[in-house]
DNA sequence: TCTGGGGTCCTAGGACCC
DNA sequence: TCTGGGGTCCTAGGACCC
């Protein structure tokens, strides 16, 4: 059997270019050229760096107050996360990924996997420039467009295509030279424990991971140890995934504003992230049978007591009906609640969602069912109308103090016309 | 002083059954 | 009284991703 690379898949993996600062800099032209950082809730961390901020040594995820110096020194714009804004530019971009190819994966906020194996070998470096174009005129936002046979090489494609500024790399050839420079702790599915274990055997690189032997990786890893590796010697491991599937997990959880050390105010934190949790689930038309409530102190205080704890709740029918719900995380809470802490973080975790129709009737299903189905459809209209918590519950708390920080927030509402951007035509 | 949030998958080990 | 071994199911915790 021959295998001409015509028969091969063509995998191409589209990544936003910096992708929450470029958002930023669609409605401020005047940060174009200058370093821009954006910054995680509770500002906590960095985790959207343009280039010229990566040049000033600016690390992903590292700590605000840590950089907070080198920030100041050399101008870098900041901005809080406004993550209703980078979430609707990237529903924009992924609906123009989608008229290049019938089968498109979106595989998070800024990345899609598009299946160009229709294409003619000549032709594919072209169509990812035109991919390139295309998304750059009708959203305003640039990426990098990396192509080979399987979504691991994609990925190391599209590192390529990013660190070397060209925009799309096609790997197609001298695949193996390409992976000898490719450092082992960068390939997708390699993470900290693994990169260590890889090096700590003399595995360095890509092109060392790929020649090992399968036996070896699989013995000293799992298997996604050893998918990983066979992806890098072009045999497709993870293929495509079409469908959106359902989320089996929903978790809603934040960081303090503030250190909280009392009862009350972590009930309505508590209750409000329910709430917010069990919106989500609805608008997805599930119910959910666990739920679980975890609170902490911060880690990193070393000067202060630690202490976590987190507790898990089987619901006796399957819901979500916020108040329900909000009930069963009080409960949970006042259990693990213990004074003389200073609290950092909060969350709650719906889990074994399943879809709201396949509900199993039970004889102890109370007949309140319709009634408060009818409540909560309300409740989501309005919210949805008004804003989130138009309509609340008391437990959820008026004065939120405990809220998170946002001190740097371009406040840009893409529904809103008065922030859109003004164009003069001439 | 200040260290994100939301997911998925895998594995080891316990409980239970026959 | 003897107290094996194979199977399933579940969960907590770890690793990874963006």
């Amino acid at each position: 059997m021959s295998s001409i690379n015509y028969n091969k898949k063509k995998l191409a993996l589209v990544d936003c270019n910096s992708f929450y600062v470029s958002c930023e800099r669609l409605f401020n032209p005047k940060i174009q050229n200058k370093p821009v950082v954006v910054l995680s809730n509770n500002d906590g961390c960095v985790i959207s760096r343009s280039n010229e901020a990566k040049a000033l040594g600016i690390r992903m995820g590292e700590p605000y107050f840590k950089v907070k110096e080198l920030i100041k020194r050399n101008n870098v714009h900041i901005f809080s996360s406004n993550y209703a804004l980078y979430g609707d530019l990237s529903r924009r971009v992924m609906k123009v990924l989608k008229t290049f190819s019938t089968n498109v994966e979106i595989y998070s906020i800024d990345e899609a996997f598009i299946d160009l194996s229709f294409l003619k070998e000549e032709d594919v470096e072209n169509y990812g420039k035109e991919i390139r174009k295309k998304v750059l005129k009708w959203t305003g936002i640039p990426t990098s467009v990396g192509i080979s046979t399987t979504k691991t090489l994609s990925k190391v494609a599209n590192h390529i295509a990013k660190k070397e500024r060209t925009g799309v790399m096609y790997l197609n050839k001298n695949i193996d030279e390409r992976l000898k420079k490719f450092p082992i702790q960068d390939v997708w599915g390699v993470g900290r424990q693994l990169s260590k274990l890889y090096v700590k055997n003399g595995i360095e690189n890509a092109y060392q991971l790929k020649s090992v032997s399968n036996t070896w990786v699989k013995k000293s890893t799992n298997v996604l140890g050893s998918r990983t590796a066979m992806e890098l010697r072009g045999i497709t491991c993870i293929g495509l995934e079409l469908h959106e599937e359902k989320r089996k997990n929903c978790c809603v959880s934040r960081s303090f504003g503030k250190r909280i050390t009392d009862l009350q105010k972590l009930e309505e934190a508590v209750s409000t992230y329910c709430l917010n949790a069990a919106e989500k689930i609805r608008g997805d038309d599930q119910i959910c049978r666990g739920l679980t409530v975890f609170i902490r102190t911060s880690p990193f205080n070393k000067n202060k007591k630690y202490y976590s704890n987190s507790q898990t709740a089987e619901l006796p029918i399957a819901t979500n009906n916020s108040i329900e719900l909000v009930k069963y995380a009080r409960k949970i809470l006042k259990g693990m609640y213990k004074p003389g802490y200073h609290y950092q973080k909060a969350g709650i975790i719906l889990s074994k969602l399943k879809d709201a129709d396949k509900n199993e009737v039970n004889l102890l299903t109370p007949l309140m069912d319709d009634r408060s189905k009818t409540l909560m459809k309300a409740i989501d209209h309005t919210n949805n109308k008004y804003g989130r918590h138009a309509i609340t519950i008391a437990s959820a708390g008026i004065h939120k103090g405990w809220k998170m920080r946002r001190e740097h927030s371009s406040k840009i509402d893409t529904a809103s016309f008065n922030y859109l951007p003004k164009v003069s035509a001439s």
